[in-house]
DNA sequence: ATAAAAAATGACTGGTAGTCATATACTAAA
DNA sequence: TTTAGTATATGACTACCAGTCATTTTTTAT
């Protein structure tokens, strides 16, 4: 019985389809200024099939992050497979960080106005969860690296990797956020390169983690 | 003629009576769902009032934002003032920012939409730049304090107060934010009660500002 | 008292997310 | 092959909302 297969495989592609055209909509346009209508035209199809595949243009907007996510994972996964010791493994995900901000502006947009929005979205949404849930692994790479680099005693011992892994997280993501937000700013108001500032950062973090 | 001025009076009372109104809708229903036939009805006003003295929606998010930035200011500022040596100034500046998120959570989460929808907002966009210009004069308190700092010998000389200062700014709001946003999580998922996770945060600061 | 100016009103417009009755395409049994 | 049943697709329609504007009400100056 290969029909029920073929139709299912069917269904995907065409899920993927909106997801595509979908990405093309709210990449060019916008998340806030993308219509489903625009949407639908892209795809091909009816707005009302949009609705057949995804519950909302928010679930089709959550379908876009989940790409961001596998993308921001994978790149974390290889640099931390590359990086031989566990100092250079937190480095590695970092500089991967920024690295996905920088080549995937659009899904990293993405990301960002998941984390602003989680907040409003219900308990239980299934997307918003999963979400979530790939956020923390990507967390526990960092926890990780760090447990290798006490191991390996790049890294001082005294310190809580679940706690310091955390932070971390959280400062790199302010950094970034800026470095990507205030680009501009940073250069025309203060005369300060990105790249200055990035590696300013770095020092710091590389002054603290490090085992004298 | 006296006319004149209680007129201009009476349209600064209005102008206030609105925002207070607004405030009061932004903030129970949060500010995607807050319309503005709620805020007029709130305001005892017909809705085209509102439009004779806000320009849009966006303005009236604004002026509330204005009032969190003063009240910002205001507590950076007093820390500033109080606290004695540049090392001391600075971590003043970060606890008085987290105290802002934890007192007053409604005008930060306006802060953060601010920060989040800048980028969307028309460039010349007169409210938001007067909200950017106020942000930017908090940075130079930062500056000011690392320079004071240098001066009485609490902080290393070896860095550029402008360079850190932003490194500083920006790598606080991620804290602060994912504290805010995550506290809940870290909590149930890592048994991290928040203010471990700050205290960690600024111990770091410390190791890495402080003269040795 | 009256004309002019300022302030306020609310019905109206344009645009969008999401729905649903209807139509079309496909599948399986007779 | 026909037919009944099911899955898929459609687009007109609803409800809602930001912003507008012709009209009305209130205030001021003469």
């Amino acid at each position: 019985m290969g029909i029920a297969e073929r139709k299912e495989r069917e269904k995907e592609r065409r899920k993927n389809e909106i997801i595509d055209a979908a990405e093309r909509i709210f990449f060019s346009k916008g998340i806030q200024n993308a219509t489903m209508d625009d949407i639908a035209q892209e795809a091909e199809l009816s707005k009302g099939t949009l609705y057949l595949y995804f519950e909302s243009k928010l679930d089709l907007y959550l379908a876009i992050s989940m790409r961001g996510l596998e993308i921001l994972k994978e790149l974390f996964s290889d640099s931390v497979a590359q990086a031989s010791t566990g100092l250079d493994k937190i480095y590695a995900i970092g500089l991967a960080y920024l690295q996905f901000a920088r080549e995937y502006p659009n899904y990293y947009n993405a990301l960002m106005y998941y984390e602003y929005f989680e907040t409003d979205f219900p308990e239980d949404h299934a997307g918003s969860q999963l979400c979530a849930t790939e956020g923390h692994r990507v967390l526990d790479l960092v926890v990780e690296a760090l447990h290798v680099g006490i191991e390996d005693g790049t890294v001082k011992s005294d310190i809580d990797p679940v706690l310091t892994a955390n932070v971390l997280w959280a400062q790199t993501s302010g950094i970034i956020q800026f470095a990507t937000d205030k680009r501009k700013h940073l250069e025309k108001k203060h005369g300060i390169i990105v790249q200055e500032f990035i590696d300013t950062y770095f020092e710091m973090i590389g002054n603290v983690l490090r085992k004298t």
